[in-house]
DNA sequence: CAAGCACTTTACGTTAACGTAACCCTGGGC
DNA sequence: GCCCAGGGTTACGTTAACGTAAAGTGCTTG
C-alpha cells in the first residue's frame, strides 16, 4: 500500500469513469443480456457503443436498476418509460409536458399506497395461515387423544 | 314464495347466505365475467352450480378478492393458487406438505419485505423527480433573467 | 493459427392472462 | 309469442416480456 493519504484515494475516485460490458449488468442484476437488450430496444436504454460493442457507463447501469425495481413493482415497462423519458426531457421541457409528468407521478405514488395497504393486509393473511398451518402441524406431532 | 316484506328480509342479512352472480361480482370488483371464469379455469374458484348458471357464495368472493389483491402485488395465479389450495388442503395436510406452505408463506413474505423496501426507495425517487419537475416549471413561469 | 469466449443481429417461439367473437339457453316483462 | 338481458361454452386472437436458435464478428491465448 502506497504511504498514501487513503482521503486522496478518495476524492479521485468519483470521477473514475467506470465502465460495463452488458454480460457484467446481466451478471449484477441476475439477468439475461438478452433483457438488457431488449430493454434497450423498447427505448428504456441507449448505451454508447464501441463498434458494435455496447459500453455501459454508471447511469446506464443506475437506469436499469431503477427499471428493474419498476419491475419488481408491477410497472410495465412502457409505464417506466413514460417516467423515465419525461425525467430526461426534464430541462427542455415545456410546462404542459411537465405537468403531465407531474400526473403520472401522482398516479404511480397512488398505486404504491394501493400496493402498501395491499401489503399490510397479505401480511396478516400471511400471519393467519401460518399460525393455522402451525397448530395443525403441532396437533399432528402430539399423539392424538391428548388434550 | 311467502308474501315477506322487504324489510324483514334487510334485518335478517347477517346469517342470511347472500350469493352472487359472476356479474354482480364482476362489477364489485371491477373485472370482466370473462376473467372470473378464467379464474375457475386455473383452479382459483369452485362456485356451486344451479343448472349451468354459477352461484357465488361469500366464501368465493373472499377467494376472488384475495386472488386480486394477490395480483395487484405481482404474484401469478399459480403462485396465488399453491397458497390457496394449500390453504384449503389444510385440515387433511401431512406434515410434509405442511411444511411446505410454512416455505411458501415464508417466500411471499421475503417477497412482501423487497416490495416495501423498494416502495420506500421509488417514493425518494419520485419525490426527486417531482420537485425538480416543480423547479423547472416555476423558472418556465417566472420571466428568464431575473435572480 | 486455431480455439474459445463474449459480443452482435435477426427472427421465430413461448407463456401468462385475459379479450373477443360466435353461438346457444333461459327466465321475465310487455 | 317475442324480445332481450344475462348467463353459458368453445375456440381463436392478442399483448407483454422475454427465450432460444442460428449465424456472424473480434480479441486473446496457448
Amino acid at each position: 500500500m502506497p504511504p498514501r493519504s487513503p482521503a486522496s484515494d478518495i476524492h479521485r475516485l468519483p470521477r473514475q469513469r467506470r465502465t460495463y460490458a452488458i454480460g457484467e449488468l446481466a451478471r449484477m442484476f441476475q439477468i439475461t443480456p438478452r433483457t438488457i437488450r431488449f430493454y434497450e430496444q423498447e427505448g428504456l436504454l441507449a448505451p454508447e457503443r464501441r463498434g458494435q460493442t455496447r459500453i455501459y457507463q454508471e447511469k446506464d447501469r443506475v437506469r436499469l436498476k431503477l427499471t428493474l425495481r419498476g419491475k419488481r413493482l408491477g410497472f410495465s415497462l412502457a409505464e417506466i418509460r413514460e417516467v423515465v423519458m419525461m425525467y430526461d426531457a426534464m430541462p427542455d421541457g415545456n410546462a404542459r409536458q411537465l405537468k403531465r409528468l407531474l400526473e403520472i407521478l401522482a398516479d404511480k405514488r397512488a398505486n404504491l399506497e394501493r400496493q402498501l395497504e395491499d401489503i399490510r393486509l397479505m401480511h396478516r393473511e400471511l400471519d393467519d395461515v401460518e399460525s393455522q398451518a402451525r397448530d395443525v402441524l403441532a396437533s399432528l406431532e402430539t399423539p392424538p387423544g391428548e388434550h
